[in-house]
Parts: structure tokens; C-alpha cells; sequence
DNA sequence: GACAAATACAACCATTTAGTTGGATATAAA
DNA sequence: TTTATATCCAACTAAATGGTTGTATTTGTC
């Protein structure tokens, strides 16, 4: 019945929820979690953009918070940080439930 | 091990997490979870952007898949449709355990 | 030391986005 | 029938986004 109440903040969400609404991201997202930490170019092997272009996207993941970076040597690598992708989770979670309940509901008054 | 393999395309993905990359659009979204469709008059009540602006928003929404729209009189009632939530959910699932899964191996790594 | 590799910084460009305003159209209410 | 309400369309603006290029800096390799 109640509004879903975030543990994180809304414009938190709103960030995860933004990098997450990318095609390169998503398949960032998706490479770094098969394995070890990767640098840019690893990261960056096979997509059609340039290195800068996927430095950026992992700076928007960054912000995010959905990765860390550290540096070793010449190169930075990056890894997976699962918290925000959990929050977000924990938020869907109660919105799907919410609309389902709104659904039934709903489905009830119709039916007088 | 493998990649999340999502049920719905990369492109359909993007779209559902761009439209909830933003508070105003989460505002909507938790309140047409709260009850009745609602026209878009109702769902601007309170916030500080105008009709067109919410309109506007509304319209990411429904090509997001996330509402539904009616026309009755002179006024466009909105739904909420939870297919693209759950989709959406259901990849944010993959990913975590995904995640945690390759932290695990990284720290068994670390530990030698 | 010279050269190659990995990243960083900055400027630039085109497109999209979030928002506005103004005017038109359709429907409901007086 | 006049008037008010709800939405729609189109044009416009400012800022953000996704991408590039060029140059510089650091680090590893020969």
C-alpha cells in the first residue's frame, strides 16, 4: 500500500539506474563480471569505440558506484562493486510488488 | 560463470533502466504502484515541472513498455504494465549473483 | 636511452534530453 | 452556448551525453 521507501537515496538510484541504460555499459557490466580485474584496453577489446570513449563510460560507472579503480603500473584496473546493483535490486523489488498489488486491485474493482 | 543471458533484448534493457534513470519518472512510477489509473493532471499534482513536462515523461514511460495509456473523455488515463520491471529485475538478479560470485574468486585469488 | 603502450586531459561536435511556451482541439460543465 | 478543463502539437532553449581527435605524461620493454 505504502510508497516504496529506499534505503538509498533517489538520486543514488537514478545514477545506477542511468548507467545502467547503456548498451556499452550494460556489456561492461557484463565483462567485468566474469573474472579478474580488467584494465581500459582488456575492457575495451572488441568494442567499435575508442579507449577514451570507454574511459568515460567507466567514469559514469564510477560515479555510480557500481565499480572502483586502481591504479598498477601503467595500467588502471577496474572491478565490480555489487552494493548499488543490490540496491537497485532491493528497489525493484518493492516497485514490482507494489504495481502487482496495484494490479490486483485493480482487477478486483473491475470485476465489481 | 557465464554472462547474464537476458530474456528480454540489450536494447529493450536500456530502455526500461534509462526510464527510471531519472527521480521524476521514479516519482511516477511509485505512484501509479499506489492505486487506480491516473489521468496526467492527477500525476503532475505537486511536482514543479509543468502538464507538457510530465506528458513528456510519461510518454519514456509507455515507450519503455513500463505504462499503458487510455483514453476516457478529455482525459489519458495511465497504468502500470509490470512485465518490463520484472525483466528488468530479473537481469539485475543475473548480474549481482554474477558479482558476488566473481568476488568470491577474486578474494580465494587474493588469499593465494 | 629510445621506443612503445596505457592512460589522462582538453577541446570539440552532433544528438538527445528536460524543460518551457503558445496555440489548437476536444470534451465536460454552467 | 459559452466557458473551463484536459490533452496534444510544434517550436524553442539550455544542458547533458556519447563520441571523436590531438597532445601530454607515465611506465614498461628493447
Amino acid at each position: 500500500m505504502s510508497r516504496p521507501e529506499p534505503e538509498k537515496s533517489i538520486p543514488e538510484l537514478t545514477s545506477v539506474f542511468t548507467a545502467l541504460g547503456d548498451a556499452t555499459r550494460l556489456e561492461l557490466v557484463a565483462r567485468l563480471g566474469s573474472g579478474q580485474p580488467r584494465s581500459i584496453v582488456q575492457l575495451a577489446e572488441g568494442l567499435e569505440i575508442t579507449h577514451q570513449g570507454v574511459t568515460k563510460h567507466l567514469r559514469v560507472l564510477e560515479k555510480a558506484g557500481l565499480v572502483m579503480s586502481e591504479r598498477s603500473g601503467r595500467e588502471k584496473h577496474y572491478r565490480c562493486v555489487p552494493e548499488p546493483i543490490n540496491d537497485a535490486r532491493t528497489y525493484l523489488d518493492t516497485v514490482a510488488e507494489q504495481w502487482d498489488a496495484a494490479l490486483l486491485r485493480l482487477k478486483k474493482f473491475v470485476e465489481r
